[in-house]
DNA sequence: GTTCCGCATGAATCGATAG
DNA sequence: ACTATCGATTCATGCGGAA
């Protein structure tokens, strides 16, 4: 036994791909589908009037991997059509309640950097939804996992010690004075609300998330602990998987376009598909 | 004829009240209903499972009483009930598309100070819908008035943009001057987007109010020009006609409370519906 | 090494133009 | 009439090169 963490990349279009997973094993899916009609070049593209048609059996499926504790969250945003919002998303929340989705919360994504433009009759767009759902009323939450700083004063001097303290931390191990620190934090410490203030990632890889990274971290720091699995069905370039890794969490990700596919098997050092199958080796839970 | 700004208020349920007003005389109709079940003490309380079809009437009169270039706002968020958020926000949204409302945005108030509170499986609630229906696709929209003081990055072109001002101002003096400076303050302003970021006003008052008044002030400067005329059917304490008043707009609010309407009686200096009812005088647009 | 500046770029949306 | 494509609009961010 060893403390290894996993991190399973499959390239295939996930209505099919998560017929390969078992029942209640996965403890946070974390996922972006493509909305509707965006992205067409890499994606297909799903017609608004037929999006919740096209996500539900995937919803389906989702629901039987998840672990009874588990938690789904899905960032989405419905497009602007000829001249309003659509309705998919609400049709959506509808429907997978329908299938056995409890809709426990729905947070915000307030974007610091939104897209530009400007219209008569609009306003430009800069946030999202992160929509909570769950398979039971009893779910896994670590909300001391996510806790921040109080107040504007304390935010300033904290970045500067937590940089200090991550040095020193890298140096001395355990040299007593970390410890002073983490106590002066955890009295400065609040809990989050329900609305996250982060900057897009913009303009940087040769394939850009469309999420930053601290998105899926957070929700990975919240609703799971050390060696849980995560999964994200539409991995795009490995945001999810990524940040996963960096906190010790076994991962999935299924992703259909071989551009993203590359990327992630490039960026993140992982067990392939091939390996799963050659070895008949489903991603077990136990490490190796 | 006077530029004299009217404040009418009526005491009673705006589901019948508002029977009382013509045909396409509004230009904004800004309210914030009461919530499902959350201020059983003051109003009725609408059970969640029955808040659309109680609405829904309502909302119908409020479509007969929009000119077809205003605007509907709708202050609301739902209440969560066994542990989920209720569905009756999207049942509504869905609905009333069907009644022939547009839903043309949402905006979100995110509030600066929230509730305070700790939930084993929630955070603390900091944020509502602003929801924007339309009576028709081409609605009024005064975007200038409420343009916003740019951030970081105009700074460092706006000192640029200073330098070159300085430059063409020694090199021709007098000539231009004038036009180059409005470009600089132009540009000194930015357009907002589709979130608010405000705080919520503490219950210092006998009546505390459910939002600040800087909400109802954003979007009657948004969607309104002088002397036109805005609506709040369920008016409270009175914020949104405070902000009207203060704007130079002329409004009416319903109240069906009678503490709340003394208050706004206290507080406004208003026409009240006896003067309205004895002078056989409707809410007449033109101004005396 | 810093700081500063320029520049490309993003889950966007509208209106006009073309087929 | 209905769909498809294109240009214009616009701002926070991060990167690279320069001072």
């Amino acid at each position: 036994m060893s403390l290894a963490i996993k991190t399973k990349i499959i390239l295939g279009d996930c209505s099919y791909k998560l017929g390969e997973l078992e029942d209640n094993s996965i403890d946070l899916i974390f996922t972006s589908p493509p909305y509707a009609d965006q992205r067409k070049n890499t994606y297909g593209g799903t017609h608004p009037d037929k999006y919740v048609q096209w996500f539900l059996p995937i919803s389906k499926e989702l629901l039987r991997v998840l672990k009874p504790s588990g938690t789904f969250i899905l960032n989405i945003k419905e497009r602007v059509v000829k001249g309003e919002r659509h309705i998919y998303v609400m049709e959506l929340i509808i429907e997978m309640r329908r299938q056995g989705w409890f809709w426990t919360e729905e947070f915000i994504w307030h974007k610091k950097n939104c897209y530009p433009g400007k219209w008569p009759n609009r306003f430009r767009d800069s946030w999202e939804r992160l929509l909570q759902f769950n398979k039971s009323k009893k779910f896994h939450m670590y909300q001391d996992a996510v806790m921040l700083p109080v107040g504007d004063w304390a935010k300033t001097r904290l970045k500067k010690l937590s940089e200090t303290d991550k040095r020193r931390d890298e140096s001395r191990v355990g040299s007593g004075f970390g410890k002073n620190i983490s106590n002066w934090l955890d009295r400065n410490k609040a809990y989050p609300t329900n609305v996250l203030y982060l900057a897009t990632e913009c303009g940087n890889k040769n394939h850009s998330a469309v999420f930053p990274e601290a998105l899926p971290e957070w929700f990975i720091k919240l609703f799971t602990k050390d060696g849980d699995w995560v999964l994200d069905p539409f991995a795009g370039s490995g945001s999810t998987l990524k940040a996963a890794q960096k906190l010790k969490r076994n991962s999935i990700g299924i992703e259909i376009h071989q551009d993203y596919y590359d990327v992630m098997i490039n960026t993140l050092g992982t067990i392939k598909q091939q390996y799963l199958f050659e070895k008949k080796a489903k991603y077990e839970t136990h490490s190796d």
